[in-house]
DNA sequence: CCCCAAATTAACCGGCTAGTACAAAATGCT
DNA sequence: AGCATTTTGTACTAGCCGGTTAATTTGGGG
């Protein structure tokens, strides 16, 4: 955006744009990438700027500090993930076809944002302390429960899932699946090979689960025993 | 075991034991805990030893950097996991019972080891470089498959589970599910509340975990459709 | 009881890295 | 034209932190 760059006499003597946004979501996805790649504290502030077309300075002009850029890198890297959830449309499926469409959604859209999945695995790490103290974030998951919410509401109207089918337990089964499958890739494969990752391997997987959430709330799940 | 720390005159005039293997197992101990807690770049070294008996140069006496203190402590994390592993009996019950026990040890033992948890986390932040290069970490993992392979081939035999059953994707299932369950809870409670886990609701998973393995293997699991 | 390798101690060092200081200039809205 | 905001660039520093130096004690074998 900026680097028109015409190397004149005088100290100070470019020309440039002002972009502010354009800077902010410049070092931004920079940031995002290098956290998700080396932790809060493995990250290196000036490996994000020599990725950047900024300089350092202007990192600590935006954001103030490390944990500052840790921060807002961490709610874009939420946004833009919840943002894609949102395209799904599944108002106008049966429950139990909307559930199958939305877990298979979320194993393939993990799946598709590994860098998302480390930034939630270091905040893990580090206790979730940032995620708490972002109201932003915290908004943009109770969407997602609200959407599950809906599902199940309308699938004990129907008679076709169990009463006791709880949103967030459902939720929190179809983030186990799908969050493990990327998060914990890396030492899976390295202790039990790589085939399961492969993409026929990972079809199969993701049948599996959608066959797993579904029956676990569908109401004919046959007498256990 | 050594600090008899009798303050003499000169320079160096500490009394001490000798005791090599304590004083390992002391650095490993706090190591562990050190770098579950922190992550390895987290990690500081003069932390590790202020909670050690022995001095820092005895960490680099005995493993070198700290890069090779970090591949101890996670080979001695699993080993002691694992270890516990071992204790449980599942040849003398029937395939179906088996799985159900083991699911629900897994379940308890991912819970009461949070560092081990929080390792292997670490772990596949740094893509599991250290796990891939430990043969003894890759050993007892085959092992860990040995068992369910065991079940498995018992339960085809008995006509009890479905004969696609497959070993690696079974343990991945019982993993993704006990691990979330541990590696996400900050996040997760962060997110919608710390309800989930309390003893109750976590008795309440664990059946429903069970529930779901066991299910996807059991071969009456209806005709889906 | 003496020797010597192994074990242990305390003080020290050098590089890395988050963050700053300073100085100036171009931009673009009003 | 005025002026706050944005941007540039470089050099600097303070302190943290991994790793080291070098001396000292221990305890088993001869």
């Amino acid at each position: 955006m900026n680097r028109t760059t015409a190397k004149v006499a005088g100290k100070h003597s470019q020309s440039w744009k002002q972009d502010p946004e354009g800077v902010r979501r410049d070092i931004l996805d920079v940031a995002i990438s290098e956290f998700a790649a080396r932790g809060l504290s493995g990250a290196r502030i000036d490996d994000i700027v020599a990725r950047t077309r900024t300089s350092k300075r202007m990192i600590y002009y935006y954001f103030g500090d490390k944990d500052g850029l840790y921060a807002r890198a961490l709610e874009v890297a939420y946004s833009k993930v919840r943002r894609g959830e949102e395209e799904l449309d599944l108002d106008g499926l049966p429950p139990l076809k909307a559930l199958e469409k939305l877990v298979g959604f979320t194993f393939d859209h993990h799946r598709a944002n590994p860098d998302f999945i480390r930034m939630v695995m270091i905040e893990n790490i580090h206790n979730a302390d940032f995620i708490r103290k972002s109201d932003v974030i915290r908004g943009l998951n109770v969407a997602a429960i609200d959407t599950l919410r809906n599902i199940c509401s309308r699938g004990a109207k129907d008679g076709d899932f169990r009463a006791d089918t709880d949103p967030v337990r459902l939720h929190w089964q179809i983030s186990a699946l799908s969050f493990f499958n990327v998060s914990n890739q890396p030492s899976f494969s390295a202790l039990f090979g790589p085939d399961l990752f492969t993409d026929t391997q990972q079809k199969i997987l993701r049948d599996e689960i959608i066959r797993l959430v579904v029956g676990s709330v569908r109401v004919s799940t046959e007498p256990t025993k």
